[in-house]
DNA sequence: CTTTTCACAGTCGCGCGGATGGGA
DNA sequence: TCCCATCCGCGCGACTGTGAAAAG
């Protein structure tokens, strides 16, 4: 893969740190070679991370925890035991409503936690993560708590570069934003829904030659709020597990000083404050975390009582926070799948001039049309450029044609798409070994099943365009981050499977192809549809992105160009968006 | 030299107000 | 004629990455 090859010498570093600092798999559960087990991605990614089983009575909370600073960083200790932990099960966050001392930061934060996995190395930090599959008995005996990461596959490109979020003073969001899906809590009883951002190692990074390395080590004594607190929180389960839950709004910073006022007021209120920003400092790795913690209903009576909790730790959503983008993949990332970046894509539109009879016909669906989208020869003379990119096309595959994204415009290819969803069990490592990086996304390959969900139609309208309607599905999400324009929930009752021709089942389909197709887990498919149908011609357009370059260095490596073979990958993908699909655990 | 800050241009959604059309 | 609902255009604010300047 193009794109692989182009980022090797990144990944690779990465992979090394990624393999001591965050293992996200339990070893024996995935068979070496793949090579994103030491990424800490393996097939357990779909899942919540490591739900364990064990429900500690702990006298003493602080011993459990491995976080002794004061800054609350994840990883613990001099030997590099463990960073992250997958997911921390713990039953002894003090109840009265939320947690008032979440307020006083990480330190305090952590004391009311226990960590399932706190003994043993890095990788036993992980190894809940391994399966996702075990029972999570949050409020009750039987409750299966389960979160899935809704965007998962955009995370894992940007992950595949080593994922960079811009900090400013005044805060900046993320992005890719932090979405979830979460399943197996109890309907009526209430929670709060967090989002903790811990450092992921104890290093200082720096990006030299065209990678991130380690520098120093991390200034783990840095104040400042590290809680996102979702705005709608606390609710029931049953509205927690009704759509996605998305931290679109989360801002993050480095102003230290962001969130003064905010300690003016009372705990609760300051966690309420929708307008919270964690501060982060830069050119240090993180890690998200999603905290959903039980909430008695009746306060004073449960005082004495022990409320319930999780951690959910998504090795994916690992970034360096910096205050400009170093690795230009980065950039160009979040300029091809972020919306509020539009205004930096260079389409064909701008590239070229078209007549408006050439913008019109063919139709957007029509084959022809795509084929001159293109003309040989190009404007520019940039037909070697663009022959050069495709074949260095670091995020798509360049095998995908026209006729997909034709295909899918039709009816009856939507209806089989949207039920796409497979049952298949992991019948061995071989399988695995046969999974390069990204092969894992096929749902053969996991341990779980793939299920369709109802169609939802609660607005992406930052979406407008099919190919990022498939691509950000999860990003934008409904909830939180932008108004819903549909109210009625998500039924999450399973449908029956009826697979189609399946991506899944396709050993041709790119690694970037099963991307978009995961990522349609959670697209919503009328809008997409809808996008589909009324696609702007320049859709189909090359995209050509410039980099800083005067036209005389046209034909350099630092132009970026990816032709419409990329573009209408996308819009192919997003069209197998119009499924609504589901993870959930066999169990 | 590296990192941070700031102004800038571009895109988008939202909200407001005016225009329009239908019904009482 | 009046009232109400809907549609449309415009302005504003939020948000983005860029690139130069400032700071360390």
């Amino acid at each position: 893969m193009p794109g692989e090859e182009s980022g090797s010498v990144l990944s690779s570093q990465s992979q090394v740190d990624d393999e001591k600092v965050s293992p996200g798999v339990c070893e024996d559960q995935l068979p070496s070679g793949g090579r994103y087990i030491l990424d800490g991605l393996g097939s357990s990614r779909y899942f919540m991370m490591g739900a364990t089983q064990q429900t500690h009575e702990n006298p003493n909370p602080c011993s459990f925890f491995p976080y002794t600073s004061q800054t609350g960083s994840v990883y613990s200790g001099s030997e590099g035991s463990r960073y992250t932990t997958s997911l921390h099960y713990g039953s002894v966050l003090p109840s009265s409503g939320f947690c008032p001392s979440l307020c006083a930061g990480r330190g305090e934060f952590g004391t009311g936690y226990q960590f399932g996995h706190s003994s043993g190395d890095a990788y036993h930090s992980y190894q809940g993560s391994g399966s996702g599959i075990g029972p999570v008995s949050l409020s009750g005996v039987g409750l299966r708590s389960q979160v899935y990461l809704c965007n998962r596959p955009l995370w894992l490109k940007f992950h595949r570069h080593q994922t960079e979020m811009i900090i400013t003073k005044q805060g900046r969001r993320m992005f890719p934003f932090l979405s979830f899906n979460i399943t197996g809590l109890s309907l009526t009883t209430h929670y709060n829904v967090f989002v903790e951002i811990v450092l992921a190692d104890p290093n200082h990074w720096r990006f030299q030659g065209g990678k991130w390395v380690t520098c120093g080590k991390a200034d783990n004594n840095m104040q400042g709020n590290k809680i996102y607190m979702h705005p709608e929180s606390p609710n029931t389960g049953a509205h927690w597990m009704r759509q996605e839950i998305s931290f679109g709004k989360l801002k993050l910073t480095n102003n230290k000083g962001a969130n003064a006022n905010n300690s003016q007021l009372p705990n609760v209120a300051m966690f309420l404050y929708h307008k919270q920003m964690i501060v982060l400092q830069s050119l240090h790795k993180y890690q998200p975390r999603l905290h959903i913690v039980e909430v008695p209903d009746d306060v004073i009576e449960s005082a004495g009582r022990e409320s319930k909790s999780q951690i959910f730790t998504f090795p994916e959503n690992q970034f360096i926070a910096v205050t400009a983008y170093q690795n230009t993949d980065i950039t160009q990332l979040k300029i091809d799948h972020n919306p509020f970046a539009k205004g930096f894509r260079d389409n064909y539109d701008s590239m070229y001039t078209l007549t408006e009879r050439e913008r019109l016909t063919p139709s957007p669906n029509d084959p022809a049309r795509a084929q001159n989208i293109v003309p040989p020869g190009a404007r520019f003379a940039m037909q070697p450029f663009l022959q050069e990119t495709r074949t260095q096309s670091r995020f798509y595959s360049s095998e995908r044609t026209m006729t997909q994204t034709n295909g899918v415009l039709s009816p009856p290819v939507d209806d089989a798409q949207r039920w796409l969803v497979t049952s298949v069990q992991q019948t061995g490592p071989s399988k695995l070994e046969l999974a390069a990086y990204e092969g894992d996304y096929s749902s053969s390959l996991l341990p779980y099943s793939l299920k369709s969900l109802p169609l939802q139609s609660h607005s992406l309208s930052y979406y407008s365009e099919p190919a990022l309607a498939s691509v950000t599905a999860g990003c934008w999400g409904s909830r939180g981050s932008y108004p819903r324009k549909m109210t009625s929930g998500l039924p999450w009752s399973p449908r029956p499977t009826d697979f189609g021709d399946e991506p899944t089942s396709d050993k041709e389909k790119s690694r970037d192809e099963l991307t978009f197709t995961q990522t349609a887990a959670w697209t919503e498919s009328a809008p997409a549809l809808r996008a589909l149908d009324s696609m702007e011609p320049s859709i189909y357009s090359v995209v050509c992105k410039r980099r800083k370059l005067p036209h005389s260095e046209f034909g350099s490596d630092d132009i970026k160009c990816e032709d419409s073979e990329n573009l209408n990958k996308e819009s192919s993908s997003s069209s197998r968006a119009l499924g609504y699909y589901a993870f959930y655990a066999s169990t």
